[in-house]
RNA sequence: GGAGGAAUGGCCGAGUGGUUGAAGGCGGCGGUCUUGAAAACCGUUGGGCUUGCAAGAGUCCCGAGGGUUCGAAUCCCUCUUCCUCCGCCA
């Protein structure tokens, strides 16, 4: 959520910086409903101020055993009239709060103009597209001539975008999990955290996955409970209503979880294989951040990120992603995109980003900075990225590492945790 | 799942309808004293919103949301969380 109040001040300047994810009619919205508002709020508290000067003149007699039937008849008259205007407070409240709701956040500075995935710039490229001489088989048929993958049955126990791991597959899942998790707790100064994988509607809200894009996740019958889309969700809310030291920023956590969507509105996209599947393990990245700190912070958790990709030789490349592209709560996001031989493109694996105050300020993070002598508490900011998706990154490496023979080479930064070199035939690990 | 109990400021803890945004203590900050520190003493010490150039003024907040009342931390209802006991269970 923005701050309205910085809304209202810079408004034409926020309507400019929008102009590629909303449309300008909305913000128009705003403004009337917050200046309705705030005269019906400034009125409402003109006559409880009436009211709390009766009350005490009330008090005063009584105590004093005078007669105060009559200072006690206006105040009723005021409570009565305080009662209907709080009616319209409440409806123009929640009125604003759904325009604010839907409202992204305002893009940084350095991200890059344009309305979709056209506008996004490449960053940087890191290793090529290794040259086979075979032609490269996609996962979803490598995966199951080896045994290591089975769409048919995952259907029949579950459904579409369903698989289940067998084997060396499933091994393989686990182990970089890992080794992920190793890297980033004992490399990048990550601290581990195991979250619940079930959410309530208040954690989504702090987040921003409510109230906007619920179509998009599953929830439990019959309860407030959702599954969790994504660690971003548990790991951010850890901290929700807390205010923070200054002192302990930036806080950097790393979790695995599974995290489930329901791909609503995506059929008919990335349905074969593994790319896009209901549930998906993931070890996610994510930073508490003093705003001064918070764009530093997006490089270097980027670089964390990437530090994976080099360390499994997978190649890929690095985007800006343009205004538009950039997803609701997020202020910058850059894509990290793995080369996928199946498919013969760069895919996402990983979306790292900078939400600023956006999340801070629903989910109410705050920080304190006492040395400095500012004991107001501030709002702080929230970074997250994937580190990395872990389904995609077991794609990506049955499909940049596969021999001739259909076995797959294990990277080598891995056989220490397989303790094997080779997925070979019949998904046995040598 | 059943039966009880609890939730007050950074922490502990008073407060059962009328200057109580909230006694007292601890902690924090500033000061006096001291070569320095400790102790002692004095002072100070939450946040949101509205309004205002500002100083300030107003309003709301005692787990959350409703209600009763001229007036609610205090009374009523619903919910949440925690604790104890019983049941079940990895």
């Amino acid at each position: 959520m923005l701050d309205p109040g910085w809304l209202r001040r810079n408004f034409e300047e926020a309507k400019l910086r929008l102009k590629y994810r909303i449309e300008p009619k909305i913000l128009d919205e705003f403004l009337d409903t917050d200046n309705n508002r705030r005269s019906a709020v400034t009125e409402i508290e003109a006559l409880k101020s009436q009211r709390n000067r009766l009350s005490a003149e009330v008090a005063r007699a009584k105590r004093t055993g005078q007669n105060a039937t009559a200072a006690m008849e206006r105040s009723k008259a005021v409570g009565a009239q305080i009662k209907q205007r709080e009616d319209a407070v409440k409806s123009l409240d929640a009125e604003l709060s759904g325009i604010l709701n839907v409202i992204p956040n305002i893009p940084h500075e350095s991200t890059p103009p344009g309305k979709d995935e056209s506008g996004n710039v490449e960053i940087s490229k890191w290793g090529a597209p290794p040259d086979f001489t075979f032609k490269p088989k996609p996962h979803w048929d490598l995966g199951v001539e080896l045994g290591i993958l089975d769409f048919e049955r995952a259907a029949k126990i579950a459904g579409a975008r369903f698989a289940v791991y067998r084997g060396a597959g499933a091994k393989l899942e686990r182990k970089l999990i890992d080794f992920m998790l190793d890297v980033h707790t004992q490399e990048h100064g990550y601290s581990e955290i195991l979250p619940p994988f079930i959410v309530n509607s208040n954690s989504l809200y702090g987040t921003g996955q409510l109230p906007k894009f619920s179509g998009d996740l599953f929830k439990l019958e019959g309860t407030d409970y959702w599954l969790t889309p994504t660690a971003e969700v548990p790991v951010t809310n850890l901290f929700a209503g807390e205010t923070l030291s200054a002192g302990e920023l930036p806080i950097k956590l790393t979790a695995f979880t599974p995290s489930f969507r329901s791909e609503a509105g995506s059929y008919g996209r990335d349905v074969r294989g593994i790319i896009r599947q209901h549930q998906f393990q993931k070890v996610e990245l994510v930073k508490f951040a003093l705003p001064e700190q918070s764009y530093d912070e997006l490089e270097s958790l980027t670089a964390d990120a990437e530090d994976i990709l080099r360390r499994l030789q997978l190649p890929y490349r690095k985007v800006a992603l343009s205004a538009g592209d950039t997803s609701f709560s997020s202020a910058k996001t850059y894509d990290l995109e793995v080369w996928l031989p199946g498919l013969g493109q760069y895919k996402e694996i990983s979306s790292c980003s900078n939400f600023e105050a956006f999340q801070a300020r629903r989910a109410g993070i705050r920080f304190r900075d006492r040395a400095a002598g500012k004991s107001k508490a501030q709002l702080a900011h929230t970074l997250n990225g994937s580190g990395l998706a872990v389904g995609r990154t077991w794609l990506a490496i049955v499909e940049n590492y596969q021999q001739a023979d259909g076995s797959v080479r294990v990277p080598e930064a891995l056989q220490p945790y397989l303790d094997a070199e080779r997925i070979a035939a019949g998904g046995r690990l040598v």
